[in-house]
RNA sequence: GGAGAGAUGGCUGAGCGGUUGAAAGCACCGGUCUUGAAAACCGGCAACGGGGCAACUCGUUCGUGAGUUCGAAUCUCACUCUCUCCGCCA
């Protein structure tokens, strides 16, 4: 949510940063309505003071035994006029929010500007691509050929886009989330959270995912979504909350499932298990002060590298450009990793800092001397779980089709060298 | 699912129709004292919004939403949530 002060005093500037996000301008509609919500503010609360002040004095004349009723008629007559002008107020009003709430952040000046993901730059990689001595498979293939991932029976179950991992794969992915849930722990410095999987409506409103963008996310009965991302439990945690500085930084980690509708996905990725709708996740999230949002962005990207840099799998991060990132997000950061059987980078991680957007959406403020100051909160993946045993299968595959185990998950797997 | 109790500021907790934006305590901030710290003492301290260059001033908010009233934290209704007991259950 944007600060309107920020619009009154740069509504150029603000248009500007929203055609880089790819809205169309929207400034003078903002302050036309706000102009009109203040101004019917203004007299209403004169009337409103009116009011109280005559009431005051009715008090004081009846408990002095006096006539108050040409006081009592005053009041009747400005009634009708606080009513009417109360309802323009809050139709104003709603109108506003209805279009703040839908504008995306603010990108940070560091960002690169574009329109899609060609625009985005790389930021830096990590290790080299695995030499084979023959033609290296997918996941899928590799998956299926060991009789350990099956798709059609997830799909006699539940339709398409789920997978159903057997033995020795069901372990690997224990294997990986215990081990990046141990590293955060234990070395990044993250606490670690047992989480709902449905929120409300307000807690998707506070990250970012309500009110635009129900259309991808699952619900459940009335009240209640499926979580798309750890993000949103964890983050909202301190919804409505004034911390103290001492609580300051907090950094949390989940395990989680997470489910996505892929609404606008249709036919992309459809073979293997690289977009599902329901896959689990390891997410880290950190609130700050907004001083520090920029370095805590940075440590929280190399708490994520640091998996994949265990794993030894080589990877390359990119910076995503203005047109590119979330809605939530003032910077962005995707871990892409490298994927010998399909020949290409995948997106593994994302790491965001949303600064105080998403901080205003759930009011979320800590107290510094004596003021309110709203937290920076951001937001990262550490790492999708799903996509690491992906990325395991394709970089730890032999020949024989069967997997190596790397060294730093042979402790979850009896110290064994391979999979089988 | 049945029966009851409750929801007040960062926290605990008084208030049950008219200087109550709200006692008191804790926490926090400033000061005195101290070599320093603690203790003690003194002072300050809700949020959000409107108007004003400013001093300041006005409004809204006591779980949420409606209602009664000249006037609501206080009365009425609905909803949400929390707690206790009983039942059921992983």
């Amino acid at each position: 949510m944007h600060n309107i002060n920020f619009i009154r005093e740069n509504p150029t500037e603000f248009d500007n940063y929203m055609k880089q996000r790819g809205e169309h301008p929207i400034s003078n509609k903002i302050l036309e309505l706000d102009k009109v919500k203040r101004e019917t503010q203004t007299v209403l609360q004169s009337l409103l003071a009116d009011r109280n002040s005559i009431s005051k004095n009715i008090g004081k004349l009846k408990s002095e035994n006096k006539d108050a009723s040409s006081e009592m008629n005053k009041v009747d007559e400005i009634k009708n006029k606080i009513n009417n002008l109360k309802e323009l107020e809050t139709i104003k009003d709603e109108e506003l929010k209805t279009i703040l709430s839908r504008l995306p952040n603010i990108a940070d000046k560091t960002v690169p500007i574009g329109s899609n993901e060609a625009d985005n730059t790389k930021y830096r990689e990590w290790g080299e691509k695995p030499k084979f001595d023959f033609n290296p498979k997918t996941h899928f293939e590799l998956g299926e050929n060991l009789g350990l991932m099956n798709f059609e029976t997830a799909s006699k179950l539940s339709g398409s886009r789920f997978v159903l991992l057997k033995n020795q794969l069901s372990k690997l992915e224990r294997a990986i989330a215990n081990f990046m849930l141990d590293k955060h722990t234990n070395e990044n410095g993250y606490i670690e959270y047992n989480l709902p999987f449905l929120v409300k409506d307000s807690a998707l409103f506070g990250t970012g995912q309500l009110p635009k963008f129900g259309e991808d996310l699952f619900t459940a009965g009335e009240d209640h979504w499926l979580i798309p991302t750890a993000e949103v439990p964890l983050t909202n945690m301190v919804r409505e909350e004034i911390l103290n500085q001492n609580q300051l930084p907090m950094r949390v980690t989940s395990y989680t499932p997470c489910f996505r509708s892929e609404a606008g996905a249709a036919g992309k990725d459809t073979r293997g298990m690289l977009r599902q709708h329901q896959f689990t996740k390891v997410e880290l999230v950190s609130i700050v002060e907004p001083q520090h949002s920029q370095d805590e962005l940075e440590r929280m990207l190399e708490s994520a590298e640091s998996i994949l840099q265990d794993l030894n799998i080589h990877y390359r991060i990119m910076t995503l450009c203005t047109g590119d990132m979330g809605f939530s997000a003032s910077k962005t950061y995707d871990i892409e990793v490298w994927l010998p059987g399909e020949n290409t980078y995948r997106e593994i991680s994302s790491c965001s800092n949303c600064n105080d957007f998403q901080a205003r959406r759930m009011n979320t403020r800590y107290k510094l001397e004596n003021k309110n100051i709203f937290v920076h909160t951001l937001n990262g993946s550490g790492l999708a779980v799903g996509r690491t045993l992906i990325a395991i299968l394709e970089n730890y595959q032999m020949k024989d089709g069967n997997i190596k185990i790397p060294e730093v998950l042979k402790k979850y797997f009896n110290n064994s060298d391979t999979l089988i």
